[in-house]
DNA sequence: CCTTTATAGTGTTGTTATGACACTATGTCA
DNA sequence: TGACATAGTGTCATAACAACACTATAAAGG
């Protein structure tokens, strides 16, 4: 009989760090706990791996039942093994961080729904678990990784502005960004594409709109292009 | 009773893609199976996590098991949750990844210990399980991280000379660098420690050594330096 | 309709980093 | 002492980066 007693056989968990892009604010979607432990805590959505689902399946099952997200950016962060993590007993989790846009429908449903809520990142209520930590990882990978991979597209809406865009990273990266050189810079890398539409029911002058030109970027990364802010 | 039947309770384990540096090539440990499945294939270090220990323990007590191998340089790579990845039954894997240095008289020992040996990671032999995948990432992560952290030095001995850790870079990212840029760019790093020694033994030129000075790498990071190739 | 307000959009220049490139120096060994 | 193998060294042209301030446009409000 293999694998019984010296050898784990620990719960299994996925939970999501969900981030979404406020006006001024990276945000992190968190749910109420109402079963103990932590009850009544803000937690990570997240929850258990069944027995037929591979761990991503199983965060995106999560992220559809707790927050009603589908169809998000979603990627594995790290598996947190200590063993006293969970009250209860051993449960490993594993990690991963999403990026939505905060304007999307569904986004709104889950706000409204149950105990979900958004708040900002460095303004976080106290959490289950460990999970602080993971959302501190989370933030980190966030920050190295949108540096060199277009993946902060995923927290705008399809149609944005220069001025957006600059945001975004200003916001991510907590620190200013020159307006002219982040201009050029990101037009020269061509992977944006110019919609000629400008934005609607704005006090002011209105902002060209792009759009994130996927095709295109694949297509040079393939060539040997490498985005990099 | 929570957790019982839809939700996973798999066997865990780890799994470790352990990098070494030979004059030409880059070098992966392998251990040759003994027990099915995959009886008599190649295969990474690594087995089940038991219940008194971490990730990361579970990783280290298998090297040390498996290869001898202590106070390595050990990261979490991913962790793999096929439903069917095991023939047997679900087993997760964490995966890491180690570097070590070749020269060590551990890593010696570890080469003529039972069926250990070292692969050259572009000319594996087929692995066990989904172990090649593994490889791979492991091998992106490394490519990666190098030029952005100063992990190489971790493949190095102590004390190398400049060719040396160019040859380093140059086998790992699979490209070749120019001499005079290259000790130009890394000596202007300030993180190289000048020994005022040369290399012993060489039928040529002997060559001045270095060390990686890791206090004053650490300073610099606090004080906004990053480590750049 | 004219002013205010809010944001969009635009170029130049000095500085720094990068990449290309070839020869001399030093030690061992035959 | 000559052949060899590798160490070690500098320049220049080009590209990338950082700093910097004003004009343009549209809506709102008096």
């Amino acid at each position: 009989m293999p694998f019984t007693y010296p050898y784990a056989r620990p719960a299994l968990t996925v939970d999501c760090v969900v981030f979404g892009l406020d006006v001024s604010d990276l945000k992190v979607l968190l749910i109420q706990r109402d079963l103990a432990p932590f009850a009544g805590r803000w937690a990570l959505p997240g929850g258990f791996v069944r027995v037929d689902e591979t761990l991503d399946e199983a965060a995106r099952r999560e992220l559809r039942e707790e927050a009603g997200l589908t169809k998000v950016f979603l990627e594995q962060l790290c598996t947190i093994g200590e063993v006293q993590r969970d009250p209860r007993e051993r449960v490993v989790t594993v990690a991963h961080y999403a990026l939505v846009r905060l304007g999307d429908h569904q986004v709104q449903a889950a706000t409204d729904a149950r105990n979900a809520a958004w708040f900002a990142v460095d303004d976080l209520p106290d959490l289950a678990f460990d999970h602080v930590a993971i959302v501190t990882t989370a933030l980190q990978r966030l920050q190295g990784k949108v540096r060199y991979q277009p993946i902060g597209f995923e927290l705008l809406p399809p149609k944005f502005s220069l001025s957006q865009l600059q945001r975004m990273y200003e916001i991510i990266l907590e620190r200013e960004l020159d307006k002219r050189n982040f201009r050029k810079k990101v037009l020269s890398l061509g992977i944006l594409q110019d919609l000629d539409e400008v934005e609607q029911d704005v006090a002011h002058r209105a902002a060209r709109l792009y759009r994130f030109d996927e095709r295109t970027y694949r297509q040079k990364v393939k060539d040997g292009f490498n985005f990099e802010l």
